[in-house]
DNA sequence: ATGATTCTGCAACTCTGTTGCAAATTTAGT
DNA sequence: ACTAAATTTGCAACAGAGTTGCAGAATCAT
């Protein structure tokens, strides 16, 4: 675990340090989704909120984790499990959010389906977000 | 026009007041799908923040628009076109946010196309928001 | 027209997210 | 292992987004 959010961070080529590790291995563990306070709670000892805003920013840009836009404005950000690369993303995957437990999820199995555009329209990211409750809440 | 919004908040049950008719008009005008701020600005005469989240919640709960989710944290929302009604929405198309203009679109004429989701999963509501470059700015 | 109900605008507040900067940490070179 | 350069962190201060309570204004039903 621990070994593997250094070697993430290796990969990717950003600096290794406490804060980042530590986020990381929030990640790891919880292998779920999270927001931003998700992590200033869950982190182990007391982060700083600047701080894991700018890592947040820091490992998208990477391509470590992505983010997943709701209908309640609160971003959700999870682990690319794709090997995504400087920003340049390619986690089409579902994602999905239970309106009971608010847990956000990836459905990595379930690719995001394709769509044909109107003439003119030039597509470069596509998100599908599905809410509805969650096996464990069912 | 003015007679539009007019019935528009008859039909679902809201009295008529000229803030929710500015508001609804221009909606009606422009045809996109605004955020927030778009509103602020965009209605005649000055408008209250205040009033404008209340407003827009409203037309939320009754059907009147719906919420379109972005990447960037910034809420839009857009008219209903079919007869959504008291927060009972099925506004299932797909949605356009072009990185260039920052244009949200609502793209009527394309269904969110359905999926099957892994067993235990109960699906309540799906979006489908697509980024890239719209026709005005290719 | 009148009273009951609902809506509006203001003030005050909380929460979210950003920026600049100095101290601490990490990295790379010796 | 030591050192200097580069990066990251935490703090303070700020700007923006969103919420709540309340009194006056507007709307609605009779
Ligand atoms: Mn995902
Ligand atoms: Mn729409
Ligand atoms: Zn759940
Ligand atoms: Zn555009």
């Amino acid at each position: 675990m621990e070994e593997q959010a250094l070697s993430i961070l290796r990969d990717h080529g950003l600096s290794v340090t406490t804060v980042r590790k530590g986020i990381l291995d929030v990640f790891l563990k919880t292998g779920q989704a999270l927001s931003h306070s998700d992590l200033e709670g869950q982190a182990s000892g007391q982060l700083d909120r600047v701080t894991v805003y700018r890592t947040l920013q820091a490992f998208v840009g990477k391509g470590i984790i992505h983010v997943i836009p709701t209908s309640d404005n609160s971003l959700r950000y999870a682990l690319c499990r794709d090997a995504c690369v400087d920003g340049h993303h390619h986690d089409r995957h579902v994602h999905f959010i239970c309106h009971h437990c608010g847990k956000a999820t990836c459905i990595n199995q379930l690719d995001v389906p394709s769509v044909r555009l109107p003439r003119g329209y030039r597509m470069q990211e596509v998100s599908m977000v599905v809410h509805g409750v969650c096996p464990n809440c069912d």
